[in-house]
DNA sequence: CCATATTACTTGCTTTTTGCAAGTTAACTA
DNA sequence: TAGTTAACTTGCAAAAAGCAAGTAATATGG
């Protein structure tokens, strides 16, 4: 029986947010999807904050239920599945890259570079661009459409 | 013995943010204090969400330690304590708006206006400097300055 | 073709966190 | 000065997280 997921917390835009993503390991995945283009269970797994299997799974579902995500088998390798962000999750990239500037911010231990909140600070609209792009390249690649 | 509050999670900012105000009550009462000109413990309890007072005060313990709410006893009436966003907790309001935004679009039962979405998508400056010059008038009124 | 390995989960159990009700303490207020 | 308000704390049950091990469907080397 696959666990029950939270019910959308709907009506304020702050709790709607918080019923998606507002936990940490929907950061760290969205982070993932969004940034470093993880697409696979066991890749999302690896990430250094060492998130549990069966949290994970509850997250990715979670996650697809929320629609941010969609879950099939991979083109390339059919035991694999991808995981692949939706409009709606690369909708968030604005704000949540206007977050990570904040971080570098006021993180003293910051491992980002100040040239990250320099660019998006000097024009956000390129950066996004950029990571938008990034999404797009990597989803080529995880399309089966190569030579 | 107060309980222990999350150490911070610092190096990625995506983690930082997420050790910072990454859950659910987190988000409910930066909204409550960044955005509702709350500042008591009786008025984040009263908020619809129904957060439990042994969370809410767990919560308001680790927002202080993570810079976001300075606490100090009320100047009007010495029984109430006062909770403050910080410059820290205000500059994140670019990202939290957005993010209400983003809420805006996605959630089908939203209840925020679609002035506010419009409003920021025409000028974020202008309704960020908004949201600010609430929170000061919401701060000088709370600072016993009054006649 | 078959044994071994990958990959994506699921299950069971322990620990931690949350939720809820009740209790405590220090101002206030009539 | 007795009752009230405000901000927590405490104890206990329920839910969620963390951890180790197990399972099922491909994939792969010989």
């Amino acid at each position: 029986m696959a666990k029950k997921v939270q019910e959308p917390w709907g009506g304020c835009p702050v709790r709607y947010a918080a019923g998606i993503f507002g936990d940490k390991w929907s950061f760290v995945l969205l982070r993932d999807i969004l940034l470093h283009g993880k697409r696979y269970y066991g890749e999302f797994l690896a990430s250094e904050e060492g998130i549990a299997t069966n949290v994970l799974a509850n997250r990715l579902l979670k996650l697809e239920k929320g629609g941010m995500v969609t879950r099939e088998v991979d083109h390339q390798k059919k035991s694999k599945i991808c995981y692949t962000p939706t409009e709606k999750a690369r909708a968030l990239l604005p704000a949540f890259l206007g977050m990570m500037v904040w971080s570098t911010e006021y993180d003293k231990d910051t491992e980002a570079p100040r040239s990250f909140a320099k660019a998006f600070r000097e024009d956000p609209r390129k950066a996004i661009a950029w990571y938008e792009a990034e999404i797009d390249r990597v989803n080529a690649e995880k399309s089966g459409s190569q030579t």
